[in-house]
DNA sequence: AATTCTTATTAAACTAGTTTAATAAATATT
DNA sequence: AATATTTATTAAACTAGTTTAATAAGAATT
């Protein structure tokens, strides 16, 4: 759990003490390749943390699969949208790769809480975090442009490229797989 | 300040002496018509809550305005971006009508949250509810189509366009004041 | 009431994507 | 190694927006 650990010291101060009694809630899981963390209609009642691997979370529209995020190795993630407002899931999280990840349910969550000011504090951060990341995300979908886009993923998270079919990721651009494609080939035939 | 109150009691139980030790902090603020709550390249150092007014929320992209957001009666509001990050700002807040506001600085918040843990639970929670607000928009631009989005924001803020220009809200939606006027006509001659 | 200024619509040419379908390339399986 | 399956590219026709510029409508000012 020393990733884990360490992540949570990026965010705030917790004492030894505080930090002992929040991980005693976290289990480890191992996700095989193609399994599903969630699907649509689930109720998401733990919040997970990436030890290693790769897990995808997309929605279905009208049969497609809309890749929202990709979650890689120290990140946190869940559904969080129907995590926090107690409603059955819309999403998927699929696992792309053998994953291992920690997770710890809401009512854990709330215990600890309860229990540290450090570590709602880190609460606080954390969500803080995900409220830039996803500022980012809107701006870049208003005003930057497909190609800018995939330009900038291809740089802000070039590993992904390895280990993720480029289909997918045509989706988390919001792009068709031959949109791409185009993108990709007017990219080679300018540079 | 009954609607700030009653806005963060909304959120979180707080106690009435931690609620009259947070609202010590804020401070009445009028801003005319066209007056500039902030201005790119400022820091931002406070959070404001709206009791009477409009404001807009946006960057300039090559000259142009690209609205992120109208904040009206009873919303918290700052460049949370450039607050939290405590970078300057690339963004604009505008009056679009006189308004009022109440204002706190970003010591005296933590001042409130170190003094309150169900306050800094107020702040946690929310930050959750700006992520809730922000996945739906993310979810909106990514799978809604422009006139999709234009409906939408009919039904839920139907009162904006009597308040606001059409070609600001154009620039909310992310088209030109002439998509949004297409649109219009497309569904006027369908309905 | 007339004038000016701002905002909204329309038209025409253009663009970056879409869809569908065929083909090519890469990967996995027998 | 040969075959089947999955993934990526290309082509062609189409679409919903863009830009620029002209016009119309509405609001504010003299």
């Amino acid at each position: 759990m020393e990733d884990l650990k360490k992540t949570i010291r990026s965010y705030a101060n917790v004492s030894d003490s505080d930090m002992e009694f929040g991980l005693q809630f976290y289990k480890k899981e191992i996700f095989r390749k193609g399994a599903h963390l969630l699907q649509a209609g689930q109720y998401i009642s733990d919040f997970y943390f990436v030890q290693r691997g790769c897990i995808s979370y997309y929605t279905l529209e009208e049969g497609k699969a809309q890749v929202m995020e990709f979650f890689t190795e120290g990140y946190f993630f869940t559904d969080l949208y129907a995590y926090i407002q107690g409603i059955p899931s819309e999403s998927y999280l699929e696992a792309l790769e053998d994953c291992v990840v920690y997770k710890i349910s809401k009512e854990d969550v709330q215990k600890v809480f309860d229990h540290s000011h450090q570590l709602e504090r880190f609460g606080r951060l954390s969500m803080q975090r995900t409220f830039v990341i996803n500022f980012q995300r809107i701006n870049e979908l208003r005003n930057l442009s497909n190609q800018e886009r995939y330009l900038q993923l291809l740089k802000k998270r070039p590993t992904l490229f390895q280990r993720v079919p480029q289909y997918l990721i045509a989706s988390y651009l919001g792009l068709t797989p031959v949109g791409l494609s185009k993108i990709r080939k007017r990219l080679s035939q300018k540079g």
